[in-house]
DNA sequence: CTCTTTAATGGTCGTGACGACTATAAAGAG
DNA sequence: CTCTTTATAGTCGTCACGACCATTAAAGAG
């Protein structure tokens, strides 16, 4: 940050990357766009743009989010800065530095196409050869990053609550850690230690739904204020 | 990332932060030089400075990281990423990107003058106004996620043996810990837990060292392979 | 209607981690 | 020698957690 006038230096690109994530069906889905220019042209990427003189990343971030997902109220959404890529070599036609996103979405209405008419929508995240891979550029090592950082916060934050809407069920919840884990939680278990957590939800009095259509139905929450966890949620068998 | 000709871009200057820990006499230091220039000239600031159009933000790091600090085997040192700032009036002058990074170094030899002759010396990181603040710039904000960073690193991998030179005791193990979190621990607590975690530290056969020149000589130990912890050491209460 | 299926909810039990605490061993200071 | 300091070893009660079982309340099939 010293010695401007004994260091020259070079002007960057900087742009945004974002790994949007939802849950469907009680899978893991992520938000990707297809490209129409070269270089990469017809293959998937994550959705992202350049950040503008005036704006911060985080606020250029918002503003991709919004125009790629078409959802209105992008303010209360879940967005956390994943790290920056900076690699020389990352784009084959300039020095670009782009810092890449995770944003949570609740309920997933379909994607809009983005302004610069690319096609988007949500596919599955899968563990093993997804279909859409290899993603553009370096994507496939970011989404790979941002889906640990997911699955790690998950543990010891009140995270999850992020991909549910206002008022939720246990038992939805419960999805939300199996689809992002890919593993499966004993549901009793899993409602004493949520229960046991203070600030991670609290119940709504006199609520019920029915969640698959079939079953008991189910008592309704709300999420919790609290950012950090006290004990932890911890994965099963260490990491995924 | 696409739509490079339908978006405007304008170039950013990209930089490299550095919030270089150490303990020293079982307290936290942090490595930071004087400005000499305008803006806040005579203030600390932390170390850092712009990425070469050739080199990654981890290799710019990790060079000024060797600048500053005078160490040879800048290699070996933990080095990790925290996070990007880029508010648009970061800096009064221009627009600069910068990529923070964290750095963790065991043995703390003096610090060197940084090749634009600021000078640079290792101060004791204090949780209420330390002696330094305000640092320049974002710097304080910076300083604190990085601490924040560490803290929680602290508890889920096996970052503590990177303060620790090669061959430690667990007394010295256990400073690294009471240093960054500023509590107190249990000795015999600590090691139970330390010892039942596999991978954290290995024993080094036969060897034993005085830690404090009072007191039963220690086991030496190295440390061990592992990154993630099972089980993680939790701090006492919460957070710091 | 009755029976089956499904999911939520409530409880038990054994294991293991952890904090508080006590006791012993090995060094230096006086 | 005694006292202090630090490492090391062990005990004990509490609590979190996983595995498991039982009950309840709904939908759907017949």
């Amino acid at each position: 940050m010293q010695g401007y006038d004994k260091y020259a230096y070079e002007p960057f690109a900087v742009t945004v990357d974002l790994a949007v994530f939802t849950i469907r069906e009680g899978r893991l889905h992520v938000l990707l766009v297809e490209r129409g220019e070269q270089p990469y042209a017809g293959r998937r990427a994550l959705p992202g743009g350049f950040v503008q003189p005036d704006e911060a990343a985080e606020t250029a971030a918002r503003r991709e989010l919004a125009e790629e997902t078409g959802l209105a109220d992008v303010a209360g959404l879940h967005l956390e800065q994943l790290r920056t890529y900076s690699e020389p070599d990352r784009d084959p036609r300039m020095r670009v530095v782009s810092v890449a996103f995770t944003a949570l979405v609740p309920d997933a209405p379909e994607a809009q196409a983005g302004s610069d008419a690319a096609k988007a929508d949500w596919l599955p995240y899968g563990e093993h050869r997804p279909a859409y891979a290899p993603l553009a550029f370096d994507h496939d090592r970011i989404l790979a990053d941002a889906h640990e950082r997911v699955g790690a916060k998950l543990e010891y934050t009140g995270l999850a609550t992020a991909f549910c809407p206002p008022e939720f069920t246990l038992g939805e919840l419960r999805q939300v850690y199996q689809a992002v884990w890919g593993a499966e939680l004993d549901p009793a278990n899993f409602r004493r230690k949520v229960l046991a957590t203070p600030g991670l939800v609290e119940a709504v009095p006199g609520a019920a739904r029915l969640t698959g259509g079939r079953g008991k139905p189910a008592a309704v929450y709300r999420a919790g204020g609290a950012s950090a966890l006290h004990p932890p949620l911890l994965r099963p068998e260490g990491r995924s």
